[in-house]
DNA sequence: AATGAATGAGGCTTCATTCAT
DNA sequence: TATGAATGAAGCCTCATTCAT
């Protein structure tokens, strides 16, 4: 009976269902659950949200935006390497301090790729907006597209990656090494690749070392 | 519907539910709709698996040995850096060639990390000592065990990673490079950590002895 | 949404309540739906009616008032059969015009008719009123209520069961065959019962005062 | 867990239904309230039935069934007066001796008409085939199709209208007397128009009573 | 006086499971 | 042994109503 702004109630319930989605799956997160969490009576979540399905668009949009936050938080604003290798670092550490979040976020990609309304593919879109705005920054100036879109791919698929071992195995001791091997991978893949705009789409790159080093020149931004 | 007997019946039932997961994912994967999927009376599945978590253990071992296959199917008796690709590679094109079973596996993997018996791990470790007997037998010799750690984390963590992105996007023409970009960010850590700069992504290896320096020269079974 | 007066509010929700009872039955004319057709906010209801019960028995009243109304604006002043084939004429085409308020009229008796109150009878009581005071000025003096009664209640029971009948069809090609035939048995029953043979069905009446014989002389008024 | 043939669970819920649909009105009759009526649990409603729906389709299929049996139990055999007089009758006794029935059928007229499937429909449709068979197997020889169908559509008119009243009123010591009146409007119909077969479809009938004597005498089967 | 916020009760339906044969 | 029949628990959602302001 308190009188709690909705918008209130809302952000209460939408952490509940990020919890328990997180606790129990997308299957396990039932309204009731939900609300328990919340501390609410199981009406007023549908007097909150319409039905489960508008709950759940505002968990995409609050996962969404908790991407965009750890990604913009870790920007270390230095050069293109340098920043993507930190973004990384910063989500597979976001993962390791929050293996709710790790969780919660595969159940929903793939539970959402199932529903109407493309809500996986907005997460990801979303993060990957905030990598590309963050990356062309780093960058100084504008560059090869399909450059960036390779490492924001790449940046996703390791993070992705990392988060579904780390949620299966959720070895403590395991992550450090881990999270540096990954981020190795990605630095390794950086310094071979990174600067050849000219490299072809296919096939592992023919650059020779002088050609590399040359365009990661004119690529790592001094700024 | 004639009386079948209780084995092959539990092995329509395992194959069931592995399309109806994939179809409906495992919330949606209810035993009403394996039954039916395997032509079966609803109490012919309690009759054949004690519980519902009975029949999906069954499933588990049923994608491990999917996994399995997968990985023995794509051996192609190189070196251990061709092998490693070609066995990534295998992954994300068996991932493309059967979209429903990447979400399903996706599925599979976060249920079962949250119920009891650990058999989300078991599927990991499987699919794990699949490649290190696969690896291991590459090198032509006992290696250390902790590169063959690395490479085999590395190797989980892209096709995990990639499949997560296939199972939102399912974008068949962004496939193919994708699987290249992919496979081509193992091959950099290789060559940057096992010291193979030059060996193309794709086929045998054309890598000249004298390339193959330092630790790969302790690595790569030239057969 | 401006604040209006409690008085106004009434008779706005009153008239949404029984456009909704028409389009979704008393079983969809829920509180809601009628606030919301009224452009009321939800608890506006229950602050101008106590209860949905009191919002309905004023839904009754003016449902009342509609028949008090056809029937009036359907009185042709002629003599007894004339009015009273004008009447249930009226009545006819009213519910052919109108078609879900037949429907809405039927649903309400029949609700009504579980409730406290006995307001289904009120409704039907109120029309029997209406339709023996306006028989009893074209008699032009008293006359045996028994026959009245008879007359109305014929009147309420052809109306009703075309009305049940053309709920059901609708069908508008038969609608007016069928007024003709239903206006015809109350004829024939008029004919044989108050004398008059051969009074056409429509328009004033043509009757000879030699025909208008036996009872009906002492009916019929000749005006 | 008292083993009971579904086909037997099926007609106990269906009595149930109407038993609860008299009592409380579509609205009312909730599937918890038919179960417990049905002594049945809750999910077992809905092993029988699939949805609330298929219940109620079940529900109508009963009711037009009881009307087939009351007008096949009230065909007196005789010519087609005397035999549509008998169906009317045994229909109004009908009302009168089963107030719940009454109520029910009204009320699953008025919502059925709002549903799928037209089912209100199908019991006028029953019921008016089952009129039609009777009665043409009482004239003895085919006759024009259009009188068959003003006569059904009257009997039906003046059946709904009597118990749409008897529902409101329910006054026993009234019913009788309303009984013979609507009989006897029937009655007074007949004698007027049946067996001219050639009576305009519109205004009351012009015949002389020498043509419609002679007319009705080729119509009043003397089997 | 008027209304956003809140809620207990109950709506229909489906679930995994067990019973009785 | 196999399987139709049956069911308690729980799913999501909507209802009329009341509370607090």
């Amino acid at each position: 009976m308190a009188r709690i702004p909705a918008a209130e109630r809302r952000a209460e319930l939408v952490a509940a269902a990020v919890r328990m989605i997180a606790a129990h799956g997308v299957e396990g997160a039932t309204t009731r659950r939900i609300a328990q969490e919340a501390n609410a009576p199981l009406a007023t979540l549908h007097y909150c949200f319409a039905s489960k399905e508008v709950l759940f668009a505002a968990v995409f949009e609050h996962v969404a935006g908790l991407y965009r936050e750890v990604l913009t938080r870790n920007d270390v604003h230095g050069d293109v390497p340098t920043t993507a290798g930190a973004l990384l670092r910063g989500l597979l550490e976001w993962y390791v301090a929050n293996p709710e979040f790790g969780a919660a976020t595969v159940e929903l990609i793939s539970w959402g790729q199932r529903q109407e309304g493309r809500q996986a593919e907005m997460v990801y879109n979303e993060a990957f907006a905030t990598m590309r705005a963050i990356l062309e920054t780093a960058a100084g100036r504008p560059v090869d597209a399909a450059i960036i879109e390779e490492l924001t791919y790449m940046m996703s698929v390791l993070s992705d990656g990392f988060a579904l071992n780390w949620l299966v195995f959720t070895n403590r001791t395991a992550a450090e090494p881990q999270i540096e091997l990954t981020v190795g991978v990605l630095d390794a893949w950086m310094a071979t690749n990174l600067g050849d705009v000219s490299r072809p789409a296919r096939g592992a790159s023919t650059v020779s070392p002088a050609e590399t080093s040359r365009s990661l020149a004119s690529w790592v931004s001094v700024q």
